[in-house]
DNA sequence: TGAAGTGTAGACCTCTTGA
DNA sequence: TCAAGAGGTCTACACTTCA
């Protein structure tokens, strides 16, 4: 349809210039944030609303950060498994369950993604706040922003 | 925006005319909708699934059942909110808690938007399936029937 | 290095349409 | 009448950027 064709497509005239800042977190705030993601790897929305209002960061950027640790996580055991089965066979992707009479899994880790299952499914919270015709109470559930 | 289930035709369609048909549902297969509903309002991707296939009909067109369902509930109930507190206030919209003597909300709809919660808020379930470097066992647990 | 940008997909909501 | 279309929001994942 129409939005095709983008490839050099200059600011031309109103730009609000982003000026894209990378505010490095905090230790403390690293380190608040670690310690959720190490036993809760989603958080449903008011979950993040107060974790985002404990560490004075905005919503998004807490689900950013969980987003790209989820990533990275996720990168590293594909790295470490590709390690692990790297001088393996090249033909069909097996999991090798033991190697040289060394485990390569944990009994659990059988059968699924190696640990790519959430934690804790979290519960399903509805992100839309109340509807538009109630008073708009939303703004100070959801995060100003 | 483009993708989406909509294929239902036998794979024998020449073309994707689109006919636009709305496939009435049979008495039983709303009935069946209905008493679903009656008890939990979301379905997550799994009970959605087993629903659509025991009903013959598509995921899809579950969804959009309780979507639209979803949202004839609430527009009843707005209609009906409205109603209770047509000739009332017309500046402010304020909840009109008596009136006459008469209670217009039960105890536990106030400082709540009426009846709009989710009678269970459902397991958030990723609907997203296994990632894309795991074998795509996606469409077997997802879809398609 | 890592927070933020970009792009795609899926689910939800709201309102509208037409067989 | 009501399943489906259409437009918009929001989250998730997959990379990529660049201060």
């Amino acid at each position: 349809p129409a939005a095709g064709a983008e490839e050099e497509e200059e600011p031309v005239a109103p730009k609000p210039r982003k000026k894209r800042s990378r505010a490095a977190f905090s230790h403390a705030q690293v380190f608040e944030l670690e310690r959720r993601f190490n036993h809760q790897r989603y958080l449903s929305g008011p979950e993040r609303a107060d974790l985002a209002a404990s560490l004075k960061l905005t919503e998004t950027q807490v689900k950013i950060w969980f987003q790209n640790r989820r990533y990275k996580t996720k990168r590293r055991q594909m790295a470490a498994d590709l390690l692990a089965s790297a001088p393996a066979a090249k033909k069909v992707a097996v999991k090798v369950l033991v190697r040289d009479d060394q485990r390569q899994y944990l009994p659990g880790e059988v059968l699924r993604p190696p640990s790519l299952l959430p934690l804790q499914p979290s519960y399903y919270y509805p992100y839309y706040c109340v509807p538009g015709w109630a008073l708009s109470t939303c703004a100070a559930a959801t995060g100003t922003q």
